[in-house]
DNA sequence: CCATCTTTGTGCACGCGTTCACAAAGACAT
DNA sequence: ATGTCTTTGTGAACGCGTGCACAAAGATGG
């Protein structure tokens, strides 16, 4: 049966494949090395020498013991009653991470949110660079966006190929998401980062992460509700039992192309 | 370690009440529930009376026992040998995600993203409404966007209150959102969106949750990175020249040769 | 060199989340 | 009613992640 194609299981994680699990560093730490990083990085230019984990925990928003713990799945950098040192470890998570080197992204589907990422200077500070930008719009191809031309999806192939793209984003509508994505996995792209509100099928060994602005919402209106019924301390949860409820209108802009 | 404020400590988590009170549904589950259903409005729109926990598990890319465990929580809502009502479950799911009433949202910094945010239909469908869009620049006040006009941070607090907003959504640069949010949340809003790449320091009660390009593509460098090396090497790993010792700690390994 | 103080690195226990596997429940046919 | 077939709901095992608590390591001072 799961034979072909992968769904993404987890969380959010990428095809955590069981195998390749060498000195496997955990996903949960992998996923808080940046923000180690973002602090670390600040109190680079602030030009200070060492930090203490209980400082850079603080920093970082999380516990002591588990900064202490992610870092130790590096190896030992830190110095028993002095802390670690902050350039050494930018330099050996940015390593781990695989920011030393360059990696080109093409983000495809320049609408309102492809846009804005294609202005997002974020993008560049690290090793990532804006390789193209493609959009399956004939008119907007050759528009600067962010100083970029903007490029015709018939394009995806070669640029990819050309400039070893290896990692996509996808900034169109749901119902384009699974066909780009299918192209740019065709193509090379081995990463996708997929802001379209569908569940992408991917081959093995292709990572899918996914940004979902509504997901996250309702999460918060969940949390909200709750809230405010403890609040109230209300007494009646009770199943008001009415299937037909037309509830919320919803307007999935599905277009669903179908399996 | 005193008990002020709190600092956003799960993954993504909010202020996670550890006394599940009533229905604790686990926040794995609440997590998932958006998924399921995005998943389930789609049938509904193709007027599919039923669905069983396989099929619904495949479109939403779960296991099929995680998603009926998750259903478990709600209550028992399926009929054995048959499948779930698609109806019954988007009425029962919308209601305890709170998305059967309008929840106001505030936009905070309206550049780019903000931009972008106030242009997405997404957040309209499901009862979230926009009920004001904020800048500190002062330029900005009264221009449309997405119909809307903006207005000054000024009438942040005047706003929050008279609409009864309780989402807050900050899109302004790094620097200014700790500020905005302290903003937000003496003005009431106990549940913040947060795009810019700052660790928010929040009272308890208010739920955070953060969206971080940033780290999505660190993550997704450090998988490629290591795609990449597996793909290099047959024999030996890549570790270079650590200078501290060998981490072995558990025996299993499992080297695949399936080269 | 010894004493003291700071901070790391980690053993350990605990709780959450995931998944398997299966009995029970119900639909449906005869 | 009885049997068969499908699918749910969940008990139980397992693995991962978290955080406490502490010994070891090293710095610093006398
Ligand atoms: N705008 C937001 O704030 C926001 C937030 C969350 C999620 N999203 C999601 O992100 C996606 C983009 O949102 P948006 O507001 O930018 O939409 P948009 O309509 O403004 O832009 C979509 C762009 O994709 C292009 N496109 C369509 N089909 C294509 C294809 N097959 N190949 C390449 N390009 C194609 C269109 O020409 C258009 O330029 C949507 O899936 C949306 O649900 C958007
Ligand atoms: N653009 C992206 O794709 C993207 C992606 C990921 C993260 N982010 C983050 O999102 C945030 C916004 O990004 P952007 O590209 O839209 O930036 P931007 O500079 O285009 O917009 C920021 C807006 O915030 C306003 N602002 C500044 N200080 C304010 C204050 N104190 N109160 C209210 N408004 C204020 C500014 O006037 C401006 O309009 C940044 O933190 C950025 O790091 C952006």
């Amino acid at each position: 049966m799961a034979t072909g194609r992968s769904t993404q299981n987890n969380p959010n994680a990428a095809a955590s494949n069981r195998r390749s699990r060498g000195r496997g560093i955990p996903d949960a730490t992998v996923a808080r090395l940046p923000l180690y990083l973002r602090a670390l990085t600040a109190l680079s230019e602030r030009s200070v020498p060492t930090v203490s984990s209980e400082e850079l925990a603080a920093a970082a928003g999380v516990n002591s013991a588990k900064l202490r713990k992610d870092f130790s799945y590096l190896g030992s950098y830190g110095t028993r009653g002095v802390g670690y040192d902050v350039e050494y470890l930018v330099y050996q998570i940015s390593r781990e991470l695989g920011l030393t080197q360059d990696w080109p992204v093409v983000i495809v589907g320049i609408g309102n949110l492809g846009h804005a990422l294609a202005n997002y200077g974020g993008f560049a500070s690290r090793g990532f660079r804006v390789a193209a930008l493609l959009d399956a719009d004939a008119a907007l191809s050759g528009q600067l966006v962010a100083g970029l031309p903007v490029r015709h999806t018939d394009e995806m192939e070669e640029i990819v190929r050309s400039e070893r793209v290896s990692i996509g984003v996808i900034t169109t509508p749901p119902g384009a998401a699974q066909q780009v994505c299918d192209r740019l996995v065709a193509a090379g792209v081995t990463s996708i980062l997929n802001f379209a509100p569908t569940v992408l099928n991917v081959p093995d060994g292709v990572d899918v992460r996914k940004v979902d602005l509504s997901i996250e919402l309702q999460i918060l209106a969940f949390h909200e509700q709750r809230k405010a019924g403890d609040d109230l301390d209300d007494a009646d949860q009770e199943v008001p039992a009415t299937p037909s409820a037309a509830v919320v209108s919803e307007g999935t802009e599905l277009e669903e192309a179908a399996g």
